[in-house]
RNA sequence: GCGGGCGUCGCCAAGUGGUUAAGGCAGCGGCUUGUGGCGCCGCUAUUCGGGGGUUCGAAUCCCCUCGCUCGCCCCA
């Protein structure tokens, strides 16, 4: 019979990365906390009309990513492939856009359905801020700095920002008609990808990766211009608050990103180190989403950080690794109990401990207290029961002979004296 | 969905048609019947992702398939 695997895309996390993500997770939890925000949790799974209506129809991501499928109540349901539909939805259904302002965050797995390349899985994790019924230029540029900031603190530098302003709704109409008609004077030299995106999204075609592509572009009709005046001095506070904060940033007027609801600021963090898969960090003001989904007009922006890509970015880094303080060597029936017994005694007084379960012989359970990286054995067999007491064994250092002390009584106290010195 | 690269033990690998598929790491056992870090000895792939074919003979050649990986599309 075939072994069974898990599907592709999808990845266990062993315990040696494992531990990697929870510091992530840690510090992340801990900016978010200090920014006074509050933790939303939604279900894996909701409604596929929630998705389809939300993130757009014609988007890649409702198109052609989404795992869907019938439940026995014959509802299309669909595993969320991205966090702000949910929460939005959330957030209107459970009435916290009455309650004021609200400025939450979540994490966990996302799903789609795409071809895995590097920084890329089927089920991946995002970690996500959404602020809802705030819309001054100061809460754009709080969303971002907290970002920032969360970034900077894991240690990761060579990142780079960049911003841009889709403006309003009606300024993106104006651009977009200039830009297809700008372009179909060059249809002889679109390939059909932009062809077909001409007619489906023509604003994606400004971050097409083909070089001869972004050169035709060099002479295109730019975003900026067709700006409003009120959105233009938007974008120009966002930057000088960005400036005053000493967040540095590059304005990217071919920035669009790929989701219908984006509107006014948008922006990316991306790293030169993570191949083509770049962008760890995505966000952006979607006004319009929150009515669209049939909650009150409420300003809203957001952004998403990819974990795996995160983790491929801090996989350089060395991470301090969990480590055993106090090995437990034992062996005979009722010693291996006591040791038990000790073990817990002493993981309550908040010591790391290991406890050897093989019952093999002493110098085998030795190798591997060395190998554990402890700095003490505590040893308890057969001897020390009929002796009433314990053996401790200094392992770090030096041997110098008087490196074990003997604790009589199996006092605790006395015990982790010993352990602390 | 489309292209390129790759699949030999838990990990890293040698082997490119000929009798028993190197080696290293890790693991387990012993030298050491109760004391580690070094060392030495032993054990751990009837089988080379899976299936079919060619051949006297295949991990090695051919076909199919599955998986991994990188890229395109798209996105975090």
């Amino acid at each position: 019979m075939k072994n069974l695997q898990s599907l592709r895309g999808m990845i266990d996390l062993l315990p040696s990365q494992a531990e990697r993500w929870q510091k992530v997770e840690a510090l992340a939890r801990d900016h978010f906390r200090r920014a006074g925000l509050g933790e939303i949790r939604t279900p894996l799974l909701e409604y596929t009309e929630l998705f389809a209506r939300g993130i757009g129809e014609a988007t890649d991501v409702v198109g052609k990513e989404m795992y869907s499928f019938f439940d026995r109540g014959d509802r299309s349901c669909t595993l969320r492939p991205e966090g702000t539909a949910s929460v939005v939805r959330s957030v209107i259904q459970n009435g916290l856009l009455s309650q004021g302002s609200q400025r939450l965050w979540y994490m966990g797995p996302m799903f789609r359905y795409e071809r895995p390349q590097a920084g890329r899985q089927r089920q991946f994790h995002q970690i996500g801020v959404e602020f809802f019924g705030l819309s001054s230029e100061m809460s754009d540029a709080e969303l971002i700095s907290i970002a920032w900031d969360f970034l900077n603190d894991l240690g990761l530098r060579e990142l780079t920002l960049e911003i841009n302003s889709l403006g309003t709704k009606e300024d993106r109409k104006k651009y977009r008609q200039n830009l297809v008609s700008w372009l179909e004077d060059f249809t002889e030299l679109l390939d059909e990808e932009s062809l077909k995106q001409m007619n489906q999204n023509p604003l994606r075609i400004l971050d097409s990766k083909k070089p001869h592509i972004q050169k035709l572009l060099n002479g295109a009709p730019k975003l900026g211009d067709f700006l409003s005046n009120e959105s233009q001095e938007r974008f120009l506070n966002i930057q000088n608050i960005l400036n005053t904060l000493e967040i540095p940033f590059t304005i990217n007027q071919k920035l669009v990103r790929g989701l219908d609801y984006y509107c006014h600021t948008a922006f990316e963090i991306t790293s030169k180190q993570l191949g083509a898969q770049a962008t760890v960090c995505g966000g952006g003001r979607y006004d319009g989403l929150v009515e669209e989904l049939g909650g009150p007009k409420t300003p809203s922006i957001g952004w998403a950080i990819g974990l795996e890509r995160l983790l491929i970015l801090l996989n350089e880094d060395s991470f301090e690794k969990q480590f055993t303080e106090v090995y437990m060597v034992n062996k005979g029936d009722k010693a291996q109990v006591e040791a038990l017994r000790l073990a817990r005694d002493l993981r309550i007084s908040n010591f790391v401990v290991e406890i050897d379960p093989s019952g093999s012989a002493f110098s085998k359970q030795f190798k591997r207290a060395n190998r554990s990286n402890a700095s003490w054995a505590v040893i308890i067999g057969d001897q020390e029961l009929i002796q009433k007491e314990i053996r401790l064994k200094r392992l770090k250092g030096e041997i110098v002979g008087d490196n074990e002390y003997v604790v009589k009584n199996s006092d605790l106290n006395q015990i982790i004296k010993i352990l602390r010195s």
